[in-house]
DNA sequence: AAATCATATGGTACCGGTTACATATCCCTA
DNA sequence: TAGGGATATGTAACCGGTACCATATGATTT
C-alpha cells in the first residue's frame, strides 16, 4: 500500500499539500491538485485510517453493542442505526456482548481510544463507572433501554412499563379472567419494568396470584418452557403476556403444541413489535416498541455528539403502541 | 488517557522498558517490572491500539462480514466464529453488508489497514479482484460459501447440491410425486447449487416442469408470497423444497393460513438447518449444514492465517445432513 | 509605495506506540 | 584471564498521517 509520501513525492509536492486536497482544508492550486488525483490514482493510495487516528483525527466508525443477536429485536435496531450511520458517512460496526460485563468492556478496550469514534450500547450490563470511563476519554456514548438519570451519556427508550400495562388492559377487554405473565431476567430494566407494570394492572384483580409470574430468559426456548411450568400450575389461565416476542412465539408454540387453540382458549401478547411476530400463525398480537425510530434517534444523537464535541445528555422516552392481531 | 511515556517517566525508566514489559518480549528486572505495574495502575494507562496498530503490530480484532443480519444463520455462524475468537484472544466485529458490493468495500475501506487483521466473509458480493486487492495489503481472508477455487483464500462451504438432492429423494421418499422448488437470489452460489440439485433429481421425473421452481429472495416473507404462487400455478403439487429455512418458514406460514395441513397435504423441507426451524408448529425437516462446525473452522483458519503471516489457502467442504422432523 | 490579504506550498514536530541497536553488568568457560 | 553469553536498560528512528508555522507571490487596499 502506498503512503501519503509516496503520493507526494510522484506528484512532485510535498506531504501537506497531499493532505490538505485530501481532507479539504487549506488551498491547492487546480493543477496541482489534478498532479496529486493522478498519482493517487497510480498509486492506488488509501489513506490509512491507522495514521490518521493517531493524529487526533475522529475516526468515520460507531460501535453499537448488542446484548444478544439471536433476538431479532437487536438486528432489526441495528439496520435502523446503520442506515443512519451510512447516509451521514460512518461505518457501522456491531458487537455482540451476551450482556456479559467482561464482553463488553473487552470490545470497549479493543475499540476506544480513536478506533471507533462513538458508541452505542443496547445493553444493561455495564456499570456507570464502566462508562464514565470511557466518557472520560472523549468517547460520545448513546445508551439503550438503560434506566436512571443521563448524567453521563444520552438515553433512548421506550415506555416498557406503560406498555406492560397496555398489553394486560388489553386482555383483560378481550375478556380475560387470568392473565399470567412470563417475564425476562430482571437484571435488565426493561424486563423489571414490564414485570412491575403487568403487577400493577394485575394485583388490582381478586385472580392474582405470585405463581402466575413465571421466569423467561427473553430466549425463544424459554417460553415453551415458561407455558409448560404455567398450565401445570394453572391449568385454567387464559391470557398470557410474555415480556417479549421471542418468548412470546416460543409460549405460542408451546401452546399449539398442547393443542390449545390460541386465542379461543388462551390469548397471548407479546412485546417489542419484531418483525417475526406477523409470521407466526396465529398471527401475534404485540406491545411495538419504535424500533426503527429508537435505532434512527440513537444513531442521529451520537452522530450530532461526535460533530459537536459532547453536547448535552438528554433522556428520551418514546411512546410504544398496541399492535392487535389474531393471538388475542 | 495516560501514554506510555507518563508511565516510563513515573517509574523512572525508559519507554523501551515500559513497551518490553506490556508485550512481555525482551528482559525486564522483577524490581522494575514492579515499579512500572504500579505506574499503569496509578496512571489507569491502557495501551492505545491505534499507536500499535500504526507501529506495525497485529491488532487484535477480526472482522465478520454478514449478508443479512435478520437471517438467523447469519447470527447463529457469527455466535460460533466470535466463541473461536475470545478463546484465542481475539475481539469480533461484525458487519451487515445486504449482500452489497459497495457497502463491503466500505467496511474494507474502513478496517483494512492494520485496524483489524483479518476478515472472514460470508457473503458472495464482492469479486475475485476486491478480494485480491484485500490480500495484497496482507490482510489474511476466509471466505464461506464462495464458489470457485482457491488461489486468493481460503474457503469454506458446504455441499448445497448434495443437500438439495438429499432434500428432494428425502421428499419422494415420503412418497410425494409432485416436488416445487423455491429457489434463492441466483447471483448467490448456494441458491444456484441449491437449485441445480433439485433439478439434477427432480427432471428425472414426468411430473416436472420449469413452473414448480418459484423464485425467492431467501427472505421469509418470499416464501409465502411463493406458496402463493405456487397454488395457484399447480394446486396439486404435495411437496415443497425451499431453498432456505427462513423460506421454509414462510412457506409454512403461507400454507398454514390457507388452511392446507403440514405435512399430510404437502410436505415442507428447508435448509440451512437454523435453530428457529424447531420453532414452528409443525417442526420443519431440513437440510442441516454445520453451521457452527463451519464459522469454528473459519475463525481457526483465519486466526491461524493471522500468527503465522499467510500460508496456504485452501478449499473445504462439509457435509450437510438431513434432520427429519414432521413438516414432512 | 507600503501594508494587507488571499492564495499556494513546504518543512517538520507530533500522535503513541514498537523495535533495532548500543551500552553496561555479571557470570561462566576455555 | 580474556572472551562469550545471558540479563537489563536506554536512545532514537520509524509507522503514516495531521496541522502549525514559515515562506512566497500576486492582488488589493490605504
Amino acid at each position: 500500500m502506498a503512503t501519503i509520501r509516496e503520493v507526494a513525492a510522484l506528484a512532485g509536492v510535498s506531504v501537506a499539500t497531499v493532505s490538505r486536497l485530501i481532507n479539504r482544508n487549506g488551498y491547492v492550486n487546480k493543477e496541482t491538485e489534478f498532479k496529486i488525483n493522478k498519482a493517487i490514482e497510480e498509486l492506488n493510495y488509501q489513506p490509512s485510517s491507522i495514521a490518521r487516528g493517531l493524529a487526533g483525527k475522529r475516526m468515520d466508525v460507531v460501535a453499537l453493542v448488542l446484548p444478544d443477536i439471536n433476538n431479532p429485536f437487536f438486528p432489526e435496531l441495528a439496520r435502523a442505526v446503520e442506515d443512519i450511520c451510512l447516509s451521514r458517512g460512518y461505518t457501522l460496526i456491531l458487537c455482540n456482548s451476551d450482556n456479559d460485563r467482561e464482553k463488553e468492556l473487552n470490545y470497549i478496550k479493543s475499540l476506544s481510544r480513536n478506533s471507533v469514534s462513538g458508541f452505542i450500547f443496547a445493553t444493561d450490563s455495564l456499570s456507570q463507572e464502566d462508562l464514565q470511563e470511557l466518557r472520560q476519554s472523549g468517547t460520545p456514548i448513546v445508551v439503550l433501554d438503560r434506566s436512571g438519570n443521563a448524567d453521563n451519556c444520552s438515553i433512548i427508550r421506550a415506555d416498557s412499563r406503560k406498555g406492560a400495562m397496555m398489553a394486560v388492559q388489553h386482555l383483560l377487554d378481550k375478556g380475560r379472567r387470568k392473565i399470567a405473565h412470563i417475564y425476562g431476567p430482571q437484571s435488565i430494566v426493561t424486563a423489571r419494568e414490564r414485570l412491575e407494570g403487568y403487577e400493577q394492572i394485575a394485583q388490582q384483580y381478586d385472580w392474582y396470584s405470585p405463581s402466575l409470574l413465571i421466569p423467561g430468559n427473553f430466549r425463544l426456548e424459554s417460553g415453551i418452557e415458561a407455558v409448560e411450568l404455567l398450565l401445570e400450575r394453572h391449568p385454567d389461565v387464559d391470557g398470557i403476556f410474555a415480556g417479549n416476542d421471542m418468548m412470546a412465539i416460543g409460549a405460542l408454540k408451546g401452546l399449539i403444541r398442547r393443542g390449545i387453540r390460541v386465542p379461543e382458549q388462551i390469548a397471548l401478547c407479546g412485546f417489542d413489535g419484531i418483525g417475526m411476530t406477523r409470521m407466526t400463525e396465529p398471527e401475534l398480537t404485540t406491545i411495538a416498541q419504535p424500533i426503527a425510530e429508537m435505532g434512527k434517534m440513537a444513531a442521529e444523537i451520537l452522530i450530532g455528539k461526535i460533530e459537536s464535541n459532547g453536547g448535552e445528555n438528554r433522556f428520551y422516552e418514546l411512546d410504544v403502541h398496541l399492535i392487535e392481531r389474531s393471538s388475542t
